[in-house]
DNA sequence: GGCTAAATTAGAATAACTCTAGAAATGCAA
DNA sequence: TTGCATTTCTAGAGTTATTCTAATTTAGCC
């Protein structure tokens, strides 16, 4: 049996940027709601919010892009994952058009642009549109959100 | 050979109303653009058109109310004719959630109610909403539609 | 280390479509 | 009418996105 000899490496400023935070937030979201930090959750996760840029993946592309950076994870996992995440609050479930369900790393209130050729998503923050005037939910049930989809095409 | 009595019924309110217009737009927009009115066109186009009210169908559903009607059609064909009706401008095609299209005869400008215990979908006319500041569509491309949906749920 | 529950996985199954290729209906011309 | 080309319809096969299943692996704990 062979000695491992883990140096800690040299702590690098470009590893540990304001970036992490939403990783770390990540992983004690998945303690709160008693997902167990795994390998292949954390894998994910740091796919999902390690790059702090908003986000919209299915769950093909995030499968795709888990094996190039080296981790191997099922498609079966995949899905499953984005569920729980979603779950516990740290996505959000987007279905616009084509079938095809993406998951929205941004859970803050927004809405989207559509981009009818490319089927491209891109966010649109909430104060960046105003709605004056709602209709009245019917009788015994209440506004739970309100989902805004702009289509755009080439001009 | 027999000769057929087809005596011409008498004329009757019950089956002449306001509610045969959208029907018999139906079938000249066909001809507009060249599709055939052939029986299992027109037997849709009557199940979708001839009650007045606002329908949002999916394929499934459609072909089971063909069928309960007595009408033979098959459901490859009520797609075709789906997609058809929806090219020629007499449907909207609606996605929501749950990976089902919906089909909705009202054509006019409107948003939705969409319940999440049900699914079921339901029209708010546009005039309803009033939203008062948009963002500008990215450069190069311009604003083609925009789709509310308001999520509601039990109170 | 050994136990137990939770998580992962490959592959089968399903749901909602779409495609294909042959049959039927239709339109038109001879 | 009848023949021929074109359109439409249809059953069933194929596809895609997703879920399920059941066996294996892993994690947390004593
Ligand atoms: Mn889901
Ligand atoms: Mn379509
Ligand atoms: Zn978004
Ligand atoms: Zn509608």
């Amino acid at each position: 049996m062979t000695i491992m000899h883990t140096r800690p490496r040299a702590f690098s400023m470009m590893e540990n940027t304001m970036n992490e935070r939403p990783f770390a937030q990540a992983i004690n979201r998945l303690r709160e709601v008693d997902l167990r930090p795994t390998r292949q959750r954390l894998a994910l996760a740091k796919l999902l919010f390690e790059r702090g840029c908003d986000r919209h993946v299915t769950a093909e592309t995030l499968h795709e892009e888990a094996q190039k950076s080296g981790a191997r994870v099922s498609l079966a996992t995949v899905y499953n994952t984005l569920h729980q995440f979603t779950d516990a609050g740290l996505l959000r479930e987007i279905m616009v058009d084509s079938g095809k369900t993406y998951f929205d790393t941004n859970i803050d209130d927004h809405h989207h642009f559509l981009c009818e050729r490319s089927g491209q998503l891109t966010d649109i923050p909430a104060h960046m549109v105003t709605v004056a005037e709602l209709p009245q939910a019917p009788d015994g049930s209440k506004i739970s959100r309100v989902d805004i989809v702009i289509r755009i095409c080439d001009q």
